[in-house]
DNA sequence: CGAACTTTTGACAAGCATCAACACGTGTGG
DNA sequence: CCACACGTGTTGATGCTTGTCAAAAGTTCG
């Protein structure tokens, strides 16, 4: 018996997620790694997927920041999630290929299209493959119900730092920083429409966090300099990230 | 070849719900009727499930409603999703046994509880059925959306005219009532956790909308005497509700 | 070096929260 | 059958959080 090698292929990063759900098969993990994909660089603000288009393509990040979004008629908008490294945010397209939401890049960034049929294809012939997308998009309804908490009963300072406490400890499972020190190329008017409120509090209420001495910006990059201090300011625990938790 | 007769079972609402988003195979309906499970009567309030806690069952409703929410740790609430006749509220339990929030009715309801195990086993070995699951849980996902939108980036009137609309489609749906009158036995302060407001401004946002001639409550129903108004109050767009628009 | 974007500042307004009290209806137990 | 208690709905006064508008300062990138 020949042991499949594990291919060197730019799904890498989507299949060291699906493996913290729980370790697949040799020939799973090679299977997934061999998915037919394109890959794309795409700019900052770059369209992914708009809402009502019928979508061809599971969509998987390798690098940067993306997030869905809706526009409302009065031209507001609101972020409904944030994607990184990793992350598969469209499998769902394999079920229903037209979506409620855009899909945007927030910075440059690298991903990879999946054809929805070769989704289809190996959730019907890989069990285990099927149960690992099924808790990515598990874990994907776990962070919505959290952020609707968020936006409907936190204060604008509790809101923001839990979105970043969030954001650090999923950069940290996804291998592209620390909860403490982590990549943050994203402007304030982002974080506005991810937290539901107007570029100008956010950056008041940024001024006070650092006023506290709770973090630090610059450099596209942000460092929490009291982990303790801002969790306790964002009512942050992070349950609801760990899927698996309470599984043998 | 003897035709397989659809039984009398407590599940039909349940069956009826996952046709609408394509037919299923006799065989596979049967089945699906066929599913063990236990029926309980709940009186108002009553707890089906808490975070944190180990579940061994999906959750069916029967009748009445019933809401996802969380407390936070200052005592507020909020109400996560609603759910009603034929809502197959969680089959992820299948996949993630410990769940995020707390599962409790808002009225009397009557449920039907399926061991896991069956849901898994009856996912394996029937495609059409497990593809209907997915369905469900992705519609649930599309509304977690809706609904973030909802306390995000709309004013206290539109948020609760919205979710006055969502609540007559999904009844519609259900054959438990029509959009334009349906059963309502939930207080203004449900309204208000499910809004992110407080019930005093939910309140006056009622006062409001009957003064302006577009809903009249009382006896435990709510009438829209005004569908477009209501909508358009609402900003209202049922597209998300529709899971399979778009397919052949 | 300049244009476009992002962050910051200040004055002011508005929407919603808070608190407290009262009215109403409904179900229940004496 | 009435009395009462409790949950729900309603009202008013007041204040705070956040939004709005406008402009300036700082930053990034071509």
């Amino acid at each position: 018996v020949i042991a499949l090698k594990t291919s060197s292929s730019a799904l890498l990063p989507f299949l060291a997620k699906l493996e913290g759900y729980g370790r697949l098969p040799a020939e799973d993990r090679e299977a997934l790694l061999q998915l037919p994909h394109s890959q794309r660089t795409l700019s900052r603000s770059g369209h992914i997927l708009r809402e009502g288009e019928s979508a061809t393509t599971c969509c998987v990040i390798l690098d940067g920041y993306a997030c869905r979004h809706k526009i409302l008629p009065n031209g507001s908008r609101q972020i409904l999630s944030v994607h990184m490294k990793g992350d598969g945010v469209d499998l769902q397209n394999a079920f229903i290929p037209v979506p409620d939401y855009n899909l945007q890049t927030l910075t440059a960034a690298e991903v990879a299209l999946i054809p929805v049929a070769a989704i289809a294809e190996i959730m019907a012939s890989r069990p285990a493959i099927a149960r690992a997308f099924f808790i990515e998009m598990l874990l994907d309804a776990a962070i919505q119900r959290e952020w609707t908490v968020n936006v409907g009963r936190r204060d604008a300072r509790t809101r923001i730092a839990h979105f970043l406490c969030e954001l650090g400890v999923r950069c940290e499972t996804a291998h592209t920083g620390e909860r403490m020190r982590y990549p943050f190329p994203i402007t304030q008017e982002h974080v506005a429409d991810v937290t539901g409120l107007t570029p100008v509090h956010v950056n008041r209420v940024f001024q006070s966090l650092r006023a506290d001495d709770l973090l630090a910006t610059g450099d596209r990059t942000l460092v929490v300099k009291d982990w303790p201090a801002l969790a306790a300011a964002g009512a942050f625990r992070s349950d609801y990230l760990n899927p698996v938790r309470g599984m043998g």
